[in-house]
RNA sequence: GCGAGAGUGGCGGAACUGGUAGACGCGCCAGAUUUAGGAUCUGGUAUGCUUCGCGUGUGGGGGUUCGAGUCCCCCCUCUCGCACCA
């Protein structure tokens, strides 16, 4: 009977459901192995990019139960945000009734895929018992004062009357009513993760194993600069103005000074300045300007202010202007202009003609003979600069701190671009915040006892007035817990990345009533051995989760210092050159394929196609070429039952010839795909070589007792290493065959060297031979064979030999002149 | 502009430590089977030439080496991330 993946796929998913073969416990006999895969939100269908991550963590999973590891391979949602409640503002109905609609499609999805999860761990991030414990850190964090609340300026839509994300706001107007957005002001929690910015720096470099770019990203997001915080006085509004620079050795060359057009000094400014129009006119301008119109000019605009600032150096007076390159989210928002040593306050310098005053040379005693064409931005030695000529830039710096420590002005200090964790959002679909706000007691931690917080039922969802939690009554009064009187709830919801921030830890111990995770699970499980997911979460996600591990490590939850041991980032799947997306019309539907060719065989294709880290292009044509190869290795079973069937015992010492060949092909093979998985994650590779030993296994004439003996073991062999990539087809042969492939095949090493070797013979680098020859030949073994090459002594007639170079088993290059 | 990575047949890719370039698959060509198509099986498939052989070939140019896809320098192209970061 052929191959019939439609009939024997569910059969085996069904039994997996049943028996629950991957179900794991916590056992310190065994070695463990934790294998995580980046958990999906449910909107609805699975995609191939989830197939392809999916199929790559299932991989590592089999492959290592099979050898024996205690491998922990869970799956979950990521169920909570917008989507599914702007999906209940277009429908009515409610958010919680469509996300486990989802969540019940995608997990048969994932059973049709054969991925061998532990479903008695899922979780669902919306489930009242999973994010009572991200209230539950919450109140930790609280307790110890690494959230604060604080206003920052956001998105707003004053029709929705709700934050938007910068993704949400594009091009100023709102993505769902198109109004134009506004920024707006709001009281927010923030979570102190620059408190951690530091170590989430340093330990970077813990971790080998992560791919370069992510850590590249991650550095470059923290954004770590040393520098100095200087006070610029202005006397015209009497206050101080504090300016950021890594260049305070420059500061006797600062000949204006610059604000951010929406530095909040500028209010006061335009009070007192004659140039009041002038200033107003070019904010509006400035806030006029879309993101994209900012990016794409790097033309330097300003404005005068109508006043001036001291230098605290030089107590010279220099004039305060507005410039669009100054930006309100870096530093203090202001700085000092140096147009000698910075290019951008040089080209400001030239537009304005404002003075140009080189403070730094390259070597003592050298002068600039010419006006500067452009900022010599290098460091180097102190000139016109007072006390401090003299000394060299990195000397300069540390001076400069002291004195301006000293007197009360300024401060070495390191700054990082790293901000603050924003984590409210004005919307239903998210954890609530507990927290209460009493009129007499102001803002009162909801007391451990009450969580979880749930999300209230009598809620209207508009999309308009803001979050719909503000249209629930039930939700909105309460009781202060600690005078009793009336209170109102916060109704802001935490941001979802909340969420996916420690979910891993939960599968660990999912139903646990008493803390968010076992400790002494955490200490067996832990860390994630292997993570698997994609690169578009190298920051946001992976900073965040990297950050709750120390967290939860300081609350004593946890032993380790960073959650991940291995990263693997994989590649997009493309379909036409192009990401898959619904407006190109370019959709492939995993469910579509699994119909047409068989779980077994999209996933083979899938991880066949490339390596992990590199884009793969959907092609019918090459999941049918997977089909092809699974048929072909069926249909030998079919043809050659009784040697399938049979396991003879051999004597491994005396195989020759043809046997000896399939059976060193064999351990090759065995060798070579634990290799490719475990150390490389080439699976693309692993699969090649397990394609070339079906090759020679069929391409073999089997006729004699021994031989049949081998080619029965080698098939045995071949199933039990498919299973990793084709669980279904390689348990049902089992079964069919009565053998058991769900142990990895033993590796025997001294068969995994062939016994000869092709020699390459090579003249003055030119190949001139190949001889097959005995492996672990001397040099000059290797020599008289190639002497006895008719193609070579015919290069070497009448001339002399200057060096022989033999690589031992591989080639042997002659030097002649 | 800065940072990271990549350029190999018609295509996806392989070559892991400097040692046979093109494994494995797709596609294509030819043959077998078939009424036909599909499926399957067998063989071929980098390229040039004077074709049982010889030469050339891993984006381009140079270098190191007995030997370079792999190492070094310069240049080109592409992808990703960040981007007036003070």
């Amino acid at each position: 009977m052929a191959y019939n993946f439609a009939e024997i796929e569910p059969r085996w998913q069904k039994r997996w459901a049943e028996e629950k073969p991957y179900k794991v416990k916590r056992d310190s006999s065994k070695k463990k192995f934790y294998c995580l895969e980046m958990l999906p939100y449910p909107s609805g269908r699975i995609h191939m990019g989830h197939v392809r991550n999916y199929s790559i963590g299932d991989v590592v999973s089999r492959f290592l139960s099979m050898k024996g590891y205690n491998v922990l391979h869970p799956m979950g949602w990521d169920a909570m945000g917008m989507p599914a409640e702007n999906a209940a503002i277009k429908s009515g109905r409610h958010p919680r009734e469509h996300t486990y609609d989802h969540m019940k499609m995608m997990r048969a999805q994932l059973q049709n895929l054969g991925f061998s999860y532990d479903w008695d761990r899922e979780i669902a991030s919306c489930d009242p018992e999973y994010y009572r414990w991200n209230q539950w850190m919450f109140l930790k964090m609280m307790e110890k004062g690494l959230v604060y609340r604080h206003r920052r300026s956001v998105n707003w839509c004053p029709s929705c009357r709700t934050v938007l994300a910068n993704e949400q706001a594009e091009g100023g107007t709102c993505w769902r009513c198109d109004s134009d957005v506004e920024l707006k002001e709001l009281e927010q929690w923030f979570v102190r993760i620059t408190d951690y910015a530091e170590e989430l720096l340093n330990d970077l470099d813990e971790l080998p194993l992560w791919p370069e770019n992510v850590k590249a990203m991650q550095r470059h997001w923290i954004g770590r600069s040393e520098g100095s915080f200087v006070e610029f006085r202005l006397p015209a509004v009497d206050e101080g103005l504090e300016v950021f620079t890594t260049r305070i050795d420059t500061i006797f060359g600062a000949t204006f000074v610059c604000l951010a057009p929406n530095h909040p000094l500028v209010k006061k400014i335009r009070e007192v300045s004659p140039e009041r129009e002038a200033i107003d006119a070019f904010v509006i301008k400035m806030n006029r300007m879309s993101r994209e119109e900012r990016l794409a000019s790097t033309e330097k605009l300003g404005q005068f202010t109508g006043i001036y600032a001291v230098n605290p150096f030089t107590k010279e007076e220099i004039p305060v202007y507005l410039a669009n390159f100054v930006l309100m989210e870096y530093g203090t928002g202001a700085v000092m202009s140096v147009p000698a040593h910075d290019q951008r306050d040089f080209e400001f310098a030239k537009k304005y003609k404002l003075p140009i005053l080189p403070v730094i040379v390259p070597e003592p005693g050298f002068h600039y003979d010419n006006e500067l064409t452009e900022a010599v931005e290098a460091t180097g030695v102190l000139v016109n600069s007072g006390e401090f000529s003299g000394l060299t830039s990195d000397e300069a710096k540390q001076k400069m701190n002291e004195t301006a420590e000293s007197g009360g002005f300024g401060r070495g200090a390191v700054t990082y671009k790293l901000k603050d964790w924003g984590i409210s959002r004005q919307r239903y679909w998210g954890t609530p915040i507990p927290v209460i706000y009493c009129d007499n007691c102001g803002i009162v931690p909801v007391p451990e006892a009450d969580l979880p917080v749930k999300l209230p039922d009598d809620v209207v969802f508009t999309g308009e007035g803001g979050s719909p939690i503000l249209t629930s009554e039930s939700f909105l009064h309460t009781a202060c817990p600690k005078c009793g009187g009336n209170a109102r709830r916060e109704t802001d919801t935490m941001d979802t990345f909340m969420d996916s921030c420690w979910y891993y830890y939960r599968y660990l111990s999912p139903r646990l009533d008493t803390a968010p995770f076992d400790t002494e699970e955490a200490a067996y499980w832990t860390p994630v051995d292997l993570y698997i997911g994609g690169v578009e979460h190298a920051t946001m996600h992976l900073i965040y989760t990297r950050f709750f591990t120390k967290l939860l490590r300081d609350f004593g939850l946890l032993k380790i210092d960073e959650p991940v041991k291995k990263l693997v980032t994989q590649g997009m799947v493309i379909k036409d050159g192009r990401k898959m997306s619904k407006s190109l019309g370019n959709v492939v539907d995993p469910d579509d394929m699994i119909q047409k060719y068989g779980a077994d065989a999209v996933r083979v294709f899938m991880l066949f196609a490339s390596p992990p880290e590199k884009e793969i292009e959907w092609k019918d044509q090459g999941a049918e070429g997977a089909l092809r190869f699974l048929n072909r290795v069926w249909n030998f079973a079919e043809n050659n039952g009784e040697i399938v069937k049979t396991e003879t015992e051999f004597d491994t010492a005396t195989l020759a010839g043809k046997e000896k060949k399939l059976f060193q092909k064999l351990h090759q093979t065995i060798a070579k795909v634990g290799d490719d998985i475990e150390k490389r994650l080439h699976l693309n590779t692993a699969i090649a070589s397990l394609m070339e030993l079906f090759n020679l296994l069929s391409a073999t004439e089997i006729k004699e007792g021994v031989l049949k003996a081998v080619a029965g073991a080698v098939y045995r062999d071949l199933v039990r290493m498919l299973m990793p990539f084709a669980p279904h087809m390689a348990s049902e042969l089992g079964e069919l065959y009565g053998f058991d492939a769900s142990r990895w095949p033993e590796l025997k090493q001294e068969f995994a060297v062939a016994d000869t070797f092709t020699l390459v013979v090579q003249v003055n680098g030119k190949i001139k031979d190949k001889i097959e020859a005995e492996q672990g030949i001397s040099a000059d073994e290797a020599f008289r064979l190639a002497a006895e090459s008719e193609r070579v002594s015919a290069e070497l007639a009448g001339r002399n030999i200057v060096k022989k170079i033999y690589v031992p088993n591989r080639l042997l290059n002659l030097v002649v002149k």
